[in-house]
DNA sequence: TGACTTAATTCACATCGTGACCTAAGATGG
DNA sequence: CCATCTTAGGTCACGATGTGAATTAAGTCA
């Protein structure tokens, strides 16, 4: 709609194309020329000069032959894991993770670093990643010179910018400029994001949301966040703090939420808000755990505990309708510790509350699945924070 | 994320940039080729090539020179508002109407058709449709060669796709393929979009949205809809279903929607909702019409009405917020008769409503305003998606 | 009138994608 | 073992494109 900096020149073209084809090797795994001719749309002499420039520069390597019935066989092309290699943080409550992977995903190297309880400094946390990065980057035996950059995912509002900064409440963070600190010890590109985001974006590349256009990551731990996924895009708003759906309010005029405000989703179905909620109704905790405790609510039978699960999943049902209704997605995927938790037991009655809350037409043409993946996924789709770039 | 034919050829290239000038010459108001180069990013050498070409297409043309202070003198440019012209037509509950607009947006004729209650059939809005183009067309004296197209703001839930299909509990309709129908009369171009959104597109072009790259128009009416715009562009989700913000739960178990589930927003803020409290709470609705009924009940100082007031200006910050903090916007926009009607009055109060139902950082990075166009801009906005796509 | 200033155009050049054509590398049948 | 066929992949000339440098156009000012 407003003029701006587009694109222009014939180069970008090149650029663009090259993508292209990196992304159909990347997601479409191994593929002969011929077969990417078509998945692309180029044609067959420039997939033949790009892929050319491509192998020159070890980005991609052949990849065996497919046989033939009376003609040339076709010579499968693949991205070269080797040719890059991504590190992965994962920054939260009790540690920092930092991991390296290969272009293919593959772990290669890792380092933990514990944090002690209400010990979260962002120098102590910027100490940890350097160092977590010179480890892995020894253990492995890469090169820094190979290396395409470095993700972060972070507790809290990450706010993006020419000079990202953070914000975490639970960390005691106002207005961290993380990169700034972690600049002063290594050149490698950053890219910092929520972990909730990273961890959904893991979800969207190689778990349950695999080839979605339009899909949403919803998230359910202690906290509540999701991961919007608009035409394969993660959208990030006008900052980047898009995408806070905890603080949505399904109830008004209801629970307080530790945001200070009422009736947020996340005070209902937030792992702190359904224990909160259980003791309020006279149930005990059953640890100071909250993944115990979570976990040991589930199982219980008493009616004060199956009373409580019940407004969970009407209340997660809600706010999964009101994505539905906003983002019109063809695909939902349920994730976190919690919300996998509540998910495995329940996700029948979950996808019933949702339909009770969601216009009929746009319900109908999504669908609410599981997440595939562990919350240790944070770190590796920080990392693809970094491989995205790679592929654009 | 997954391959799919992206853009490649090198005349590509030359349709973007193209695209790139228009849309700079169409928003920025006169420019001249030196600006042009500025603003665009493109070199002088192609500014001046690809605006030969429009000034021979006469889709631009020369708007006089600009004084120099020694130097030869700036020509201005301009889009040649005749060179294309669109029709905009709004199919409301009362009436079908059907505008003719030049490329400036300027109105150059006008057909009205009355409905009468409960006779909304498809064929029969349709046969006024066709009946409106060649009225329209006709007085203003343009050939159909010129005509860029026919845009058409509906109400309900319009599904895109090779056949768009529009779903209208208010006039009945299920899955009424009105392309289809229209198509049997007309050749020219169709664009067919939810009414609420094509005045939300109104007030993003011409009037309090301008501008803004992420922006949402918050419309309440008798029903409650948004236009949610990212990165310059609408968003309409998978299948076209997107923004139906009405229906998304602020009052989980709250009152019963016309949509059938419970607490929606729309029953708290549409304006029969906000009518139907009232009358709940013992108030008498001064008038048959909405649109007097609810001007009385603004003005009505008895305490019943007041507390209605205050608790639907609740009600809609709280979805406000929900906006902001799905998709922190950079500005939000509030139409629609019954939104202007209460922003008017209430603006202030509005907008704290909805700081203590946001995140404070996206709240601080957004700006709430009323919108600056009547509800007559239905036939406008629908008019722009034919612009809109002309200048692609 | 002549020097200066700024806008717009022209031109040679490098880059790109493409279709037509050619080469590579296998299978098949004699 | 060889000729033929079939399919994959590479090469090449061509037209389209954007750009920087040089050139032309059209003013002001002293």
């Amino acid at each position: 709609m407003m003029s701006g900096p587009q694109r222009r020149t014939v180069r970008d073209l090149r650029r663009g194309n090259r993508a292209v084809l990196l992304r159909a090797l990347y997601f479409g795994g191994p593929a002969s020329r011929q077969e990417l001719t078509g998945s692309t749309g180029l044609s067959a002499a420039t997939v033949s000069n790009v892929t050319g420039d491509l192998l020159a520069e070890g980005v991609i390597v052949e990849a065996g032959q497919v046989e033939s019935d009376g003609g040339r066989p076709r010579v499968l092309l693949r991205v070269n894991p080797e040719h890059g290699y991504a590190i992965g943080v994962d920054v939260g409550e009790t540690h920092v993770r930092v991991e390296l992977f290969d272009l293919a995903m593959t772990e290669r190297a890792k380092a933990d670093y514990a944090l002690r309880p209400a010990r979260h400094e962002a120098e102590l946390v910027a100490r940890h990643i350097l160092a977590g990065i010179d480890v892995v980057l020894a253990e492995a035996g890469v090169g820094s010179e190979r290396m395409l950059g470095v993700g972060i995912g972070v507790p809290g509002i990450v706010e993006q910018g020419p000079g990202p900064v953070i914000h975490a409440q639970t960390f005691g963070w106002e207005s961290v400029p993380l990169e700034a600190l972690l600049r002063q010890g290594t050149d490698l590109p950053l890219f910092i994001d929520n972990g909730a985001k990273t961890m959904g974006q893991a979800e969207l590349w190689f778990g349950a949301g695999r080839g979605a256009r339009h899909a949403v990551v919803a998230l359910v731990g202690s906290g509540v966040g999701a991961n919007i996924v608009t035409d394969s895009d993660t959208y990030r708003g006008a900052t980047g703090s898009a995408g806070e759906w905890g603080h949505t309010t399904v109830a008004v005029g209801g629970r307080r939420c530790r945001c200070g405000s009422l009736g947020c989703l996340e005070a209902y179905v937030g792992a702190e808000g359904v224990l909160g909620r259980y003791a309020e109704a006279g149930g005990t905790v059953a640890s100071d755990d909250e993944q115990t405790a979570l976990a040991a609510l589930l199982e219980d039978d008493s009616p004060a505990a199956r009373r409580v699960v019940e407004e969970t999943v009407t209340f997660l049902g809600a706010g999964l309708g009101n994505l539905i209704n906003l983002f019109n997605p063809e695909r939902i995927v349920v994730g976190g510790w919690a919300g996998l938790l509540l998910g495995r037991r329940h996700l029948a009655a979950l996808r019933e509350a949702a339909r009770r809350h969601a216009l009929a037409l746009p319900y109908g043409q999504t669908t609410i699945e599981l997440g595939e993946l562990g919350p240790d996924a944070v770190a590796l789709g920080a990392a693809t924070l970094v491989v995205e770039s790679f592929l654009r």
